[in-house]
DNA sequence: TTACGTGCAAACGTTTTGCACAAAC
DNA sequence: GTTTGTGCAAAACGTTTGCACGTAA
């Protein structure tokens, strides 16, 4: 990680109004250098491995935290776990339905066209206000289709 | 619900190779009349009320066992939580972020024109295998758009 | 009659909480 | 000096499992 990307770290917590501790620190940091999308389990031992070790309440406090504040993103893996990103541009994801790999995309192509119509008769979806359209490619990943041959 | 659904249930299960036990039938029957997506603390709660108690454990090993055979599905909610879904025909999702309500929906215009490319430039989509493409509506249901008024 | 399903209770993995001590401001 | 964060241990939560008994075919 660059010497800038470190100031951004403490410029973000700064205009988040959150204290610039050692925790929010190391997270913000693997995350940001990491081009993955964590779980919690996966962070604990990145950072342990690293030599930052943090206890896991610190952790889920934290990373609750910085996702109140828009510091880091929080998506649903298609088995249910969470998982942590720091990608703020907004973006779509590819995800392997086999290991659960999640990749960041941008869509090509529009999705002005699409629309949503109610499946059963007595749905009426005249006056949900849509805030999102988002777009899930799921798929097998170069490793898992591999795996699958065997 | 209809005589003729019933008949459904009973093929449905014959098909599968699945016994037709009591488990079985009232958790399709919830499924295929109710035009909702129910959690598994739900479905207790409804089976319940119905005066068709199950227990937790039969309800999950049943769940699972319905989904591996293909009459229902299983889908994960904003905030994690699974839901399930009598199997009908392909379809997506319109999302409440709020509460988390799930309503079917199919999708008008076509998602032929939709790709996705990697926003990282180190991540390499060309080797992957597409095997779906989700479209997810995420808003404000009518009952939670009032309730934001407050 | 035999294989399979059910329900209880216990175990499990993940996430949250209460609280004493420590660090940030 | 005051407010906020940290880490431990315990609790809570949703889900799964082992096992004795019951039911479907």
């Amino acid at each position: 990680m660059a010497t800038n990307d470190y100031k951004n770290i403490l410029e973000m917590l700064e205009n988040s109004g959150l204290r610039a501790t050692r925790a929010r620190k190391i997270i913000l940091e693997l995350l940001a250098e990491k081009n993955r999308h964590f779980t919690p389990e996966e962070m604990l031992e990145a950072l342990r491995e690293r030599g930052q070790p943090l206890s896991i309440a610190t952790l889920y406090q934290n990373l609750a935290r910085l996702v109140e504040k828009g510091l880091v993103i929080k998506i649903v893996g298609l088995d249910g776990s969470f998982r942590y990103d720091f990608n703020h541009d907004p973006h779509d994801h590819m995800i392997c339905s086999r290991c659960g790999k999640i990749v960041d995309v941008v869509v090509k192509g529009s999705l002005e066209g699409i629309s949503a119509q109610p499946m059963d008769a007595e749905d009426d979806l005249t006056n949900w206000k849509i805030l999102e359209k988002r777009v899930e490619f799921v798929g097998l990943c170069p490793e898992c289709q591999a795996a699958e041959q065997n």
